[in-house]
DNA sequence: TCTGGGGTCCTAGGACCC
DNA sequence: TCTGGGGTCCTAGGACCC
């Protein structure tokens, strides 16, 4: 008999988005090696690379100069983030006629829960099918991985690109990711793996091994170790939540300089204008903040953040950049020299979410509750004695 | 020819209160 | 006189992801 509670959950996940969308503007980028970045310049990093520079070692956050070492004909292009978005919207939408139950996870990634749909058309042909239209109506290359659990879904459709389609059920997992190098692990990045490969936990299924485990809890922590093996055997969320980033928890803004700043006067500059970025966005979104945080990066690299409550939440330009110019002002250290400075405001809520304001009738509601709690209490002392009941003060 | 930008979440330590 | 412990909130830093 079939578990009922048992989903089909898609990860979705498109190929080299920003490149595809690149290829879309402009055609006679198909089959060349070239990559997203600021153009004209041999400074920063790439986001994107398509798949014929791929193929010559070059990838994404990669530094645009190590880039053109292994190719020096390579074609850098920046293109409008609107452009980006527009696409990402007509592929949710084509999803949206499959499950209504989409849950973004990024511009180019979508977790879909294909369960009702799966009821009249086979997954696999499902998957096949909107591979196919992505292709054909909006030349958008996609890999699916299909699971029944977020994670797993995830991993799938990581195995195959591009165009890739893995199926990855809960008795193929020993099969399927076991062999896999514990860098594969989503949540295990650049700073953890390189901790548990030198320790011989190389592959996920020593991570698994239970004559592994207190190695590896001494290593990552319990949180990390539990993470990892309940996500490993499927046993972590399977609910696709549309609403999970319905509100942002943060937004921010910064920027790197090629000519780095010194003077008190040019910082409070540029942290005036990403002020106004983010005040800007605050109030499309309607939010109101209650944190403010600044960024400060020094030439060598060194990064810290300050930040500070404003009293009340608030989405006014001058309060906000009162506690920005006061952040700066205390923390700079003028002997040195910054190479990116940034803004952020957090603890967001939108308006109808605000604290209530201690009105004057909202005090004298109080007000009123303490009088009858009080009344209570003396009528029962009244009847059983003073200490029968106290108030708590 | 060094190291982007926008996010989320977690953790450790300190302050503060009872 | 000498110093508990739990809870909560806040800050700064850091890991991770796309």
């Amino acid at each position: 008999m079939k578990e009922n509670n048992v989903k089909i959950i898609f990860h979705i996940d498109m190929n080299a988005f920003f490149c595809s969308v690149a290829c879309i503007l402009d055609p006679s980028l198909r089959g060349i090696p070239f990559a997203i970045g600021r153009e004209g310049t041999y400074k920063g990093v790439l986001s994107t690379a398509s798949y014929e520079a791929r193929a010559l070692g070059i990838h994404s956050a990669m530094p645009v100069s190590d880039a053109y070492h292994l190719c020096k004909n390579l074609k850098v292009i920046h293109i409008d983030y609107s452009y980006y978005e527009k696409y990402h919207y007509l592929f949710v939408k084509l999803i949206r006629e499959y499950t209504k139950l989409i849950e973004v996870a990024s511009i180019d990634e979508v977790y879909a829960d294909m369960t009702e749909a799966s009821k009249t058309k086979h997954p696999l042909v499902l998957a096949k099918e909107i591979q196919a239209r992505l292709l054909k109506e909006y030349n958008l290359s996609c890999s699916i991985g299909i699971a029944p659990t977020l994670f797993l879904a995830k991993m799938a459709s990581d195995l195959k690109k591009p165009l890739g389609l893995t199926v990855l059920r809960k008795r193929d997992v020993k099969e399927i990711l076991y062999p896999l190098s514990v860098k594969d692990i989503y949540g295990i990045g650049k700073r953890t793996s390189p901790t548990l490969i030198q320790a011989g936990i190389k592959t996920i299924a020593d991570f698994m091994n239970e004559d592994n485990k207190q190695l590896i809890i001494d290593l990552v922590g319990l949180n990390t170790y539990q993470y990892v093996v309940s996500h490993i055997l499927g046993k972590s969320s399977n609910i696709v939540d549309p609403n999970r980033y319905a509100n942002s928890r943060s937004i921010s803004t910064s920027s790197t300089f090629d000519v780095y700043k010194t003077s008190l006067s040019d910082m409070e500059y540029e942290l005036r204008g990403m002020t106004r970025y983010v005040v800007s966005r605050l109030k499309d979104e309607q939010y109101y903040a209650k944190t403010v945080t600044i960024t400060l990066r020094d030439s060598d690299f060194n990064t810290i953040t300050r930040q500070k409550k404003l009293e009340e939440f608030s989405q006014d330009f001058d309060e906000i950049i009162a506690i920005v110019v006061e952040l700066l002002e205390n923390y700079v250290d003028l002997n040195k020299q910054y190479r990116l400075l940034g803004v952020g405001l957090s603890g967001l809520v939108k308006k109808d979410k605000l604290p209530k304001n201690y009105d004057i009738f909202t005090v004298s509601d109080v007000m009123k509750k303490e009088i009858i709690i009080d009344s209570i209490i003396h009528s029962f002392q009244e009847k059983y004695g003073e200490n029968v009941i106290k108030r708590k003060k």
